[in-house]
DNA sequence: GGGCGAGGGAGTGTATACGAGAATGGTGGG
DNA sequence: CCCACCATTCTCGTATACACTCCCTCGCCC
């Protein structure tokens, strides 16, 4: 079906492709997911999309049970804020360690990325800023030169990704004014200010979060 | 083939199966692992196995190349380190949840485990210290409440397990002392006194790799 | 009329079979 | 003697087919 050029990878793409459509929100949490229906949507057989959900199992995005079916998992507001604490912790360490080691090519793509992240606020395209966010958080992570922390901060990442979209999409200006500033401590080599830069940057996104629960409902995320 | 008495529930056995054995070094670092050779090891199909293999990758246990096959992963002393800095950022906050949310069945776990441990060391079987060691910081994640947490921490601890066990076993005695002063604290709903002890212990767990690691040699890891 | 048990449908879990790509060894030419 | 090219072979990647489990419904009995 959707196969229109996928050459001879089909399981790696499955992966991304669920995730994405998890974060998207187009697989609502508690969702029932059917490996025919995936199959069915990516023009691949099941044992692939089987592998990705095992992947995404590992990755805390869904739940599998035996025999019955795999589910998207729900995030309690507990939980979202417990992955924002997380991050308070680990992205500084990651950032000290990448402005030692980032390379300009790097440099290049965090840049194109705060480029891009600004166009896309400006215009208002706000449903593309999360993977934007994402993404710019895991090329720090990927500077950092390790690959452990890299992958943590990575999975990390993705599921903040998700906890934002599955709410809304606010204080985009803001958080993009801050991701410049980090590039310029990075790009100076300055691991002290990158890592502080970053710390108050995490703080003020999880206060947003925080303030936008509360105001909206008590509810889960869901 | 060997479907001795485990006829109905293989890969999610193949994973804890195939990552034990890479914790315990019986496939070394940067070795190749066949699909088939696994499939026969442990008597089923090639499709658990893969499925098993994927979500190793996705754990960072084992690096996959399409066309070519998987091979575990080999940590450089530099990642290591990471590893330790990052359980030592991480278990505190974990243990400081633990102590408020604990239930009595996972006290007796810990409980157990402790009393393992002791047994192990003194009889002298180390090589089932490490294992013994993971489970206890596991149940304590577990214990935290947070689903979210508890996988990030399961995940840490068992490469930080491995880490461990492919070098040597060492601090055994002193490392199941803390163990106890830590079970004390979460018994007695103390969480600063958890999350300090913790903190404590992990410090020194990283105080004593580091010294090992320095005197045996300047190699990676492996 | 309500509760309980058996049967059917749906979907997962697993095995087998086949095609594609890459590493390896041999062979021929320079 | 060395290098490049080609074929073989091994392994991965994917699809198809079948067995087993769960859930839901329908029928029976109390």
């Amino acid at each position: 079906m959707a196969g229109d050029k996928g050459p001879r990878r089909a399981p790696q793409e499955a992966v991304r492709a669920v995730r994405e459509d998890i974060i998207r929100g187009v697989f609502a949490p508690g969702e029932r997911l059917t490996e025919d229906a995936l199959a069915a949507r990516y023009g691949v057989s099941r044992v692939p999309v089987r592998e990705a959900l095992r992947v995404l199992e590992a990755e805390g995005f869904v739940e599998a049970k035996p025999y019955v079916g795999v589910f998207v998992r729900e995030l309690s507001e507990a939980e979202a804020e417990d992955l924002l604490e997380l991050r308070s912790v680990i992205e500084p360490m990651c950032a000290a360690r990448a402005a030692r080691n980032r390379t300009p090519e790097q440099l290049g793509r965090l840049k194109e990325l705060v480029s891009l992240g600004w166009d896309a606020v400006r215009d208002g395209r706000l449903e593309e800023v999360p993977r934007l966010n994402s993404r710019f958080h895991e090329v720090i992570a990927e500077a950092s030169g390790s690959e452990v922390l890299g992958q943590m901060i990575r999975q990390l990442s993705q599921k903040i990704a998700w906890v934002y979209a599955v709410g809304l999409t606010l204080r985009a200006e803001d958080s993009w004014r801050e991701h410049e500033e980090i590039l310029a401590a990075l790009s100076a080599g300055d691991a002290d200010r990158a890592s502080a830069l970053l710390g108050q940057h995490i703080l003020r996104a999880t206060t947003a979060y925080r303030r936008r629960v509360r105001t909206e409902a008590g509810d889960p995320i869901g």
